[in-house]
RNA sequence: GGAGAGGUAGCGAAGUGGCUAAACGCGGCUGACUGUAAAUCAGCUCCCUACGGGUUCGGCAGUUCGAAUCUGCCCCUCUCCA
């Protein structure tokens, strides 16, 4: 019996939000709960302290990328992502499926798993739905994604249809050879923008033995719109006492158009990697900390925040270190963007328990000057 | 005092008769970024009343149909020798 388990405490009264308790082989973690990314086992310039710091609850990290470096067996034979890279949270690993899309260039698919040219050095590379789990399996990861192909936005209702109908097959691959007790195993939604095939991949998803359940095929394109109805499609089948997990997706005002439609649990590049390129996200609005006018501006990024960058520096002292490119810079621009969205998932936390999540949505995106990006 | 090298846009640096408002780099200014091939990428960066016009390559005067590029004089900088 796998001690991974989602409890839901609370039901927003006007939404479809969800607070939860995620009980991931003993570590709790809250949900909607927003999660780092660490593609190369390790947040890019945060250490593990730093990850605590802001309370980050889960962190993410990339099988395609750990493959490829150091190589799965090394990850083993240091006993497990977590030990390797000193982090005792949860971590969950995603299966390379997001690679497909990203690396589309490089790569072929068919039945039997993708044939991939290493980004690295050009060598050929395959990546099946069983080796996907079985490298998840010696990373020693708490959950484990199957292996899918992140269908780019457009695609013709033709070929969604054989990528999602293949990515079913390809879950049900994974789950036959996953046989570690210790570690989540979930399934991920495919079908596009289209609601039948979104809704026939969920059921069929819903009906085998997953322990949760991700959301793909998001953010790769497509409008606001369509990208809020491919979230509903997926979750309209999906079990209530299975965790939903909507991949890659940052943007604040998706982050809380998610949660309203009932998903738990996120994560994304952007806080960070906008981070690195100098924008900051603050209650007042995104800000781009290389402009010259805050190059004397002795204030906080965000007198509201109470992450390291704000309670002990200013923005002027932020943008001096990012002219200069010193890594100082890069370490607190990504410790504020992903505190001041895990914050975000405090407050909305708070929201649904006091049902009022549809308030606090409406405040928060009133009072930020969104664009439509969403951040 | 003698010998040599050189002065090009904010800086560095190409270019040595027309294809040059002038490569490239830096700096500067904008913008992008959503399961990370990303401390990355794209655009702009002489002036203007800007799908056109006006002034540039130390200064002045020439040669030439045409000069950053050739000639003369002048100014300045650097290196070496006294």
């Amino acid at each position: 019996m796998k001690n991974f388990k989602y409890e839901l405490v609370h039901e927003d009264a006007k939404t479809k939000a969800r607070l939860g308790k995620l009980n991931i082989f003993g570590k709790v973690v809250e949900t909607p709960i927003f999660m780092p990314v660490g593609t190369l086992a390790t947040v890019k310039f945060l250490s593990p302290e730093d990850l605590k710091k802001i309370h980050a609850g889960i962190v993410l990290s990339n099988t395609y990328h750990l493959w490829l470096r150091p190589g799965e067996k090394i990850v083993k034979q240091a006993g497990g992502l977590h030990k390797f890279m000193n982090y005792d949270g949860p971590i969950l690993t995603d299966s390379g499926g997001f690679q497909v899309f990203s690396l589309a260039d490089t790569r072929k698919i068919n039945e039997e798993g993708v044939t991939f040219k290493s980004h690295l050095d050009g060598s050929t590379l395959h990546l099946t739905p069983e080796k996907s789990i079985q490298i998840q399996m010696d990373l020693h990861s708490d959950i484990a994604m199957s292996f899918d192909e992140c269908i780019p936005y457009p695609s013709d209702y033709e070929y969604t249809k054989r990528s999602t109908e293949r990515t079913i097959r390809w879950a049900k691959r994974g789950l036959a050879v996953h046989n570690i007790d210790d570690q989540a195993l979930f399934g991920i939604v495919q079908g596009g923008e289209y609601t039948d095939l979104r809704e026939a991949c969920a059921k069929e998803l819903a009906a085998l033995d997953f322990d949760g359940y991700s959301i793909g095929g998001t953010s790769v394109g497509e409008d606001k719109p369509t990208m809020y109805k491919m979230i509903e499609d997926a979750i309209r089948y999906l079990p209530q006492d299975k965790p939903r997990y909507l991949m890659g997706v940052g943007a604040i005002n998706d982050l809380l158009n998610g949660i309203e439609r009932g998903v738990d649990m996120f994560d994304c590049v952007l806080p960070t990697r906008i981070a690195r390129h100098g924008t900051l996200m603050t209650s007042k609005g995104r800000i781009n900390i290389k402009k010259a006018m805050y190059a004397d501006d002795f204030t906080p990024v965000d007198p509201e925040c109470d992450c390291e960058c704000c309670q002990n520096y200013t923005k002027a002292y932020i943008n001096h270190l990012f002219r200069t490119k010193e890594g100082l810079g890069m370490r607190l621009m990504s410790i504020h963007n992903l505190r001041f969205l895990i914050r975000l998932m405090e407050e909305a936390r708070q929201a649904i328990r006091e049902d009022r999540f549809k308030e606090f949505k409406e405040e928060i995106l009133a009072s930020y000057p969104f664009d439509e990006r969403g951040f």
